[in-house]
Parts: C-alpha cells; sequence; structure tokens
DNA sequence: TCACGAGAAACAATCGATTTCCGGGGGGTG
DNA sequence: CACCCCCCGGAAATCGATTGTTTCTCGTGA
C-alpha cells in the first residue's frame, strides 16, 4: 500500500555507516564519541532521505513509547473538552502524546480501554472516568502501572490524583441558596456509583445540616447519569412529585441545564418561581437562558496539573502532592434569585 | 518499574508448545491445522496467565496497527466532540482504535501530529482540522497514507471526505431572514485559509445576490477563528462601524454567539433588534439565550460516516462514494425574527 | 620496534510478535 | 513392505529500532 518506508537502514547504507551509528548519532547520546564528519554525514543522509524512525520499533525496543492514554466517560460532556486541552497541551510541552479514549460510560469499555492501553504499552494514564471501578483502578495498581485520577479520586489516598473541592464548592452553591432565602431546597445528585457523585450528595447534605434544614427523601432525585436528559428526567421526580422545592442543586452544571429545561417545561421560570445552581461552569455557561448561576472548576489547569503530575511520577521526578485539589469558586449569574414571595411553602415555614 | 509483562513465549513454555503455535491458536487462523487439544491447552495457559500481545510488536511485524489517527483543530468546540464520538464508536465497531490530536489551530502543530501519526504506523488519518493546508495534505497523498476530510473537503475531488452540505445550508439560513423581512444582512465568515470558511462564504454571497441584495463591503467581517470570542471582536467590526445590519448570519454557532453577546453588551436586543442565525447546532443550541436559530449538521453521523469510509478504504472494501455530502436543515428558534419596524435602514429604503 | 591505549565504528543480541518453510510420524495404498 | 502424503507443530527469519561488546586503526611512549 504505502510506499516502502524509510528505515535505520536505508539511513546506515545511504551514509555509508552501521544502522547503530546512524541510531547514536540521532539520538546525540554522548556516550561514545563521533567524529563530527560522520555525524554530519549521516544527518544529512537522514534528512535527505526524510527518515523518521518507527515509533513502533522504538517502543518495542526501549519499553516505553512517551504515550499517555486518557481514558473519558463523554466527550460531548462539555466539561471535558478543556480538561482534554490541557492535559494534551502540557504532554505535548514535555515531549509525550496522548491516546484518548472515551468510555461512553460503560465499564465494559473502560476495561476493554484500559486492557488496550496497556497493549500500546502506553507510559502512564489518565482516568477522567467518573466510575468509581475499584476493581479496575485495584489491578492497575497491582500491576504497577503509573496513573491519574483526574476529576474523582479514589479512597486509597496514596493514589495520584487531581480533584476540585467538591466539598466547598458545593458549600458555597447552597450557602448561596441559603442567604437568598430558600429553604426547600432540592438536590439531583449524580450516580452514586461515582466518587463525584458520593462526595457532592454528602457535602450537600452536610451543608444543609450546617445550616438545621429538614432533609426529605423526597427532596433529593439522583440522576442516572451526567447528562442534560438524566437532569431533566430526575428534575421530573423533584418537581412534579409532592410539594416542590424554591431551588435545586444539579451536580453538574448538564443536569442543572436539564432541571431549568424541565421547570420551563412546566410553565415555572428560572429563576423567578425557581432558582437552579449547577456545578462546574462549563463552557458557554453565561450564555445560557438563563446565565447559569454555578461552581467555577478550573478545567484546563485541572488538565495541565494531571498531566504534569503523571510525567513527573514516569520520570521519577519528586512529587510534592500526590493529591492536588483545587479551588473552586461560586459564580453568581442569573439562574438564582430570591424565593417567589407566596407561596404554600412560605406560607407553611412562616 | 512493572511487572515483567507475559510474553508469547511465556504462554508456549506453560503450554509445551513453541511459541508459534501459540500466535496460530490465538488468531486462529485455518492455514494451519491444529490438534483441538492442543489449542485447548493455549488457551488455557493464555488465559491462567493472562497475556496480552503487545501491540507494538504485532504492529510492527504486521505493519499496520488497527489504529486511526484524527486530528481535530479545537476540541473545545463544541461541534467536534458529537463527530469524535461518531468517529470511534464506528471505529471501535470495527476493531480500530483513536488516536486524536488537538492541532490548536495550529499549522506547525497539524504537521507535527501528522509526522507523529505516521511515526506510530496508523492505517489511516481522520482529519478534521480545517485549515486548507494544501502541501500537507499533497504530502499524505504522495506517500498514500489514506486519509479522510471530515467537515471539509479539498479541492482534489477523489479525496475521501464527508461533509455537510454548506450551500444548501447556508442558503436555507439566509433565505429565512430575507423571508422575515431582512434587508441589510451582515455576514460573519470564518477565516479564508480554510475551506470551511470560503464554502461558506460564497454561499452567503451567492443567496443574497439570488435575492438581488446590494453587498457592502461593511456589511462583511471576516473572523480571525471559529471561536466565540472572534465571532464578538468581528461583530464589533460589523455593529460600531457605519450602518449596522439587521440581521447577522455568523458562519459558525460560536462565531453567532460571539455576535450575540457584543449585540447585549451594546444594548441591541435579539431578536427583537437584530436577528442572528449560526451553522452547525451545537449541542444546548436550545438553551441558549436566545435559542439559536442555526443550521443543524449531523455531526454524530458525519464521524460514524468518516470512520466507516475510512475502514473501508482500508480494508480494500468497494467504496460507492468518495466524497459523502450530507444534508443539513435550519432549525428557526428564537435567535431571528422580523427586523424591527422603523429604523433608519427602514426609513431608507423606504 | 613493539606494546599499549584510546578513539571510532561495526557487530550482534534484544524487544515480542507473525509467518514461511521444514521435518517427523502415522496411516493408507500399490 | 516400501512409499507417499497428510497432519501437527517446531525452527528460524523478519519487522526496525537500541545498546553492550568487540574490533580495528592509529598514535605514542618505552
Amino acid at each position: 500500500m504505502a510506499a516502502r518506508r524509510v528505515t535505520i537502514t536505508d539511513v546506515a547504507r545511504a551514509a555509508n555507516v552501521h544502522a547503530s551509528t546512524v541510531s547514536r548519532v540521532l539520538n546525540g547520546r554522548a556516550e561514545l564519541s563521533l567524529l563530527p564528519e560522520t555525524r554530519a554525514r549521516v544527518i544529512a543522509a537522514a534528512t535527505r532521505l526524510g527518515y523518521r524512525p518507527s515509533a513502533l520499533a522504538r517502543g518495542l525496543r526501549l519499553r516505553r513509547t512517551f504515550t499517555l492514554g486518557m481514558l473519558v466517560p463523554d466527550i460531548t460532556n462539555p466539561v471535558f473538552p478543556p480538561i482534554i486541552k490541557g492535559v494534551e497541551g502540557a504532554a505535548h510541552a514535555r515531549g509525550y502524546h496522548l491516546i484518548l479514549c472515551n468510555t461512553d460510560d460503560s465499564f465494559e469499555r473502560e476495561a476493554s480501554y484500559l486492557r488496550v492501553l496497556r497493549e500500546w504499552r502506553v507510559d502512564g494514564i489518565l482516568i477522567a472516568s467518573s466510575s468509581t471501578a475499584d476493581a479496575t483502578i485495584a489491578e492497575l495498581r497491582r500491576e504497577k502501572v503509573p496513573f491519574v485520577l483526574l476529576n474523582s479520586a479514589s479512597h486509597a489516598s496514596d493514589d495520584l490524583a487531581v480533584i476540585p473541592d467538591n466539598r466547598h464548592g458545593v458549600s458555597a452553591a447552597l450557602d448561596h441558596l441559603i442567604e437568598l432565602g430558600h429553604r426547600r431546597i432540592g438536590l439531583i445528585a449524580a450516580p452514586q456509583t461515582t466518587m463525584t457523585g458520593q462526595e457532592r450528595l454528602l457535602a450537600a447534605r452536610a451543608a444543609l445540616r450546617r445550616h438545621h434544614l429538614a432533609q426529605e427523601d423526597a427532596l433529593v432525585a439522583v440522576a442516572d447519569s451526567f447528562s442534560e436528559a438524566s437532569g431533566y428526567r430526575a428534575a421530573r421526580r423533584l418537581l412534579l412529585d409532592g410539594e416542590p422545592p424554591t431551588a435545586i442543586f444539579g451536580a453538574n452544571d448538564l443536569i442543572a441545564l436539564g432541571a431549568i429545561r424541565l421547570a420551563r417545561e412546566v410553565g415555572l421560570s428560572v429563576p423567578g418561581d425557581l432558582s437552579v445552581v449547577g456545578f462546574n461552569d462549563i463552557p458557554q455557561s453565561e450564555l445560557f437562558d438563563p446565565p447559569l448561576t454555578t461552581v467555577h472548576v478550573p478545567q484546563e489547569e485541572m488538565g495541565i496539573l494531571a498531566a504534569s503530575l503523571l510525567i513527573d511520577q514516569l520520570e521519577a521526578r519528586h512529587i510534592e502532592r500526590r493529591r492536588v485539589v483545587l479551588e473552586t469558586e461560586l459564580v453568581v449569574r442569573g439562574s438564582t434569585a430570591t424565593p417567589p414571595p407566596a407561596t404554600t411553602t412560605a406560607m407553611k415555614t412562616a
């Protein structure tokens, strides 16, 4: 098919030296001395022939590939692209490439891709996949494959991880709602099979408790994924069964957007009748209707840090902290306001 | 670092056969007959040891890797994730993996990644990169690397390509504006270094001509990238210099969103004072303020088709059409309306 | 004059798979 | 009984690089 590729032997022949000499010249190691004249001849031959070393052969021999693998649960979730961009940028800057895998939130595909990445002998793996998948991670640990958890940490605290400060962010979001006067606050949690989902729900409950607000079961709905569609479905349970809340905290922005869409459809105005807060501050958050109040997470920075951490680990550099927690900050926009003045809720609590 | 990997030789030893036999069993080719008993023994040994063949060694020997490379100009542009998802899904279904590269709209990085992909001996390449980059593509053609252009075609019509029907989509968008009564229509074009940018501007001009509308230079601004920020900047030129248009067609959704943001900032209501149409129908388009009127492009489907086309090519299957053009359809939402009744424009044209 | 050492580059083993080419043993046939 | 052929499976070459070891060639000092 493709024309025969130029190999190191071709270059060697053209330069009238042995292949090993070509290798030494091109890799520029100083362990062996070479005549400048030879060096020049080899370089000339290599560029003339357009020689490109085979990453396959090189990886096979070197037993490393200067490649990182990355697992993402759903690339169409707008949080991930900036994270990926950060990872790729940082990796590229340090001479590594990225193989990106979209697991589509399926354990099976996650496991399958993890196998593939090891078959490709990637030097390290970034896991942004949200599912806890303890068994899978345990296997990585056992096989000593370097990896970093991104956006969700494991229980084992000595795994490398880069995560947002969920607790603080969620807290700020709920404090904000409560400060506005909301008392019936609905929570749409993310799947409890994920660390992120668990942490954010826990943090939200803690915040409510701190303010001595009752926590009815009817005010908590668990979305079955991090998507807008499941936010919509969960919101239906929250708003249509029993007495509705005056505010909703969604475990991520897509879920919050789903809730807003449902609210609209049932005739509630946001934030007039219902306030909604999200989490992540995805791109374009301020362009939504209404502009989304949400917790900002430095996404690209997370990606950069995660890649750096992993590469530091690969290159056996000293690692300051194995678990990096990034600060989050509430961004108040247009989706939150004081609760409606005269609702049944208000009358009850009065 | 990592524990020594299980190789084919280890399996051979464990099963008391030669490595070549293991290979034959595991690849299940029928060219040579094997005793069922032997086959079973090998499979047992392989699973017991958890054998995973080295993709590196395999690729080196086979001279193919069952891997596709993909170049994307900017993963944070929301059009691309669904496309990528489509590509990856289709590739995975047919036994291929994907290496994704974000070129960040830089020619240099594009060229660099293209080299890397060939070093990795990917079987084929998907180029969603928007830049024309004729030289680069010519090189791929010359070296007979199979590739597919995605979302933008080349001049050479026998390259494989999957593209939306730009002409038809743009036409529909402008017809819509004109039908609403707009006469002063501003165009924000995408960079004219890209095929997409050129095609869409050409199509827009043709549509205006068809309706016998004057085309002032002042009504055309060229954005310097496909991003929201450059849409915003271009819109500033369009709206603040001279007499503003009553409607704007943006070459893609992000550009349109940028225009909307600027309009807001200078006190124009959308669509009350200014109608805006975009292109692509990115996810969440209906959640923006206002919901975006735009031209729908079947993004995931484009990805699926592109991957299929490429793989068909790789596997020497018969290819029906080398250039697949997908239908586009205008989706009218809230960002377009009739022009404001009494503007200076209206008075002039009256 | 010869031995020794250093500098330069070739040699060969290796990474882990695939595949072509062979060879041994058993059964069928003339 | 000898020969041939078929069935199984082993041996070895190969893919394209890297690297430890060896070889060769000078130059220098005794």
